[in-house]
DNA sequence: CTAATTACTTTGCTTCTCAAAATATTTTCT
DNA sequence: AGAAAATATTTTGAGAAGCAAAGTAATTAG
């Protein structure tokens, strides 16, 4: 018989897998089918303020000149609007254009729905229960990540 | 004050990025830096008993002709074992080398510290809820698949 | 025993990624 | 002020990962 971590495990690699699928999926179905749910999640760090690359590229893991080509294409495709800061003229300030906000905001949705769908019947404490698994979740990593940057130990 | 939706939402966004970043850089620092978090997540796929190729491919939602360019790196790098197999000579049999099953075992203890260290203080009743939002959260998936399938709606 | 099916590989092409070099702007330090 | 350092981004070169479609090999069906 299998042990529970074992089972949450399993769970957990399957909807790492499932949740892609589905939304590259639900995307390529979309109205908005010319982007990849690379571009997407791109669109969905920028959020809905103005932001610089750096920043952008820091929160996504990836280099700033990764994060640039995908920003090229973006702003060719008119999701994305791009300029120099005013104040200092080394930045770049990407934001979403009305087009960007608008992907951002069905996507948005999407999540929405599948977290409800996942809640849904949960009690109050139920929901507790999960928030603090999740969290201490990305504690594990938040130290994991720490060590790793310390010191080699897989 | 944001809704637990909004939270769980979030937490399971950033989770998303961690996850990867951290197996990469684990990955990076083990005994096995040949290997690139896709090419860990085959030989996870794969596991410890012989497999062929679209059961695996399917398993990881990648086309054939993909994993074979994988499996034909895996094999240069002495990871994967490939033969054709006896009774039908059309499948092609991919199994664990030593090394590759060194790799996985590693790999696998990795995952189970990290599920571990989500599920730690949680009661009996606690653990059965976790499993049950994240079933929950599974079966939403399937559901959107098999629809999305049928018919476009993002 | 040909035709269809099944399992896989190869080919051509695009996207995503990084590291390192190049460019542009601002800040720091004589 | 003017050279040097620092900061922010883009460009370049190259590899990894992905797909669709064409090609190859073996088996099954008619």
């Amino acid at each position: 018989m299998k042990g529970s971590v074992q089972v949450i495990n399993e769970l957990l690699v399957e909807l790492f897998n499932d949740i892609l699928t589905i939304e590259k999926t639900a995307l390529q179905n979309s109205k908005f089918n010319d982007l990849s749910i690379t571009e997407m999640h791109v669109l969905e760090a920028i959020g809905l303020t103005p932001r610089t690359m750096t920043d952008v590229a820091g929160q996504i893991r990836v280099t700033v000149g990764t994060l640039t080509t995908s920003i090229n294409r973006l702003v060719k495709k008119e999701y994305v609007i791009r300029k120099r800061s005013e104040g200092d003229r080394r930045f770049v300030e990407i934001e979403l254009s009305h087009k960007g906000k608008l992907a951002y905001r069905v996507h948005e949705s999407f999540h929405q729905t599948m977290v409800k769908a996942m809640v849904d019947k949960l009690s109050g404490e139920d929901n507790e229960v999960l928030i603090n698994s999740l969290k201490r979740l990305m504690q594990f990593f938040k130290e994991q990540y720490r060590l790793i940057e310390e010191k080699s130990n897989m």
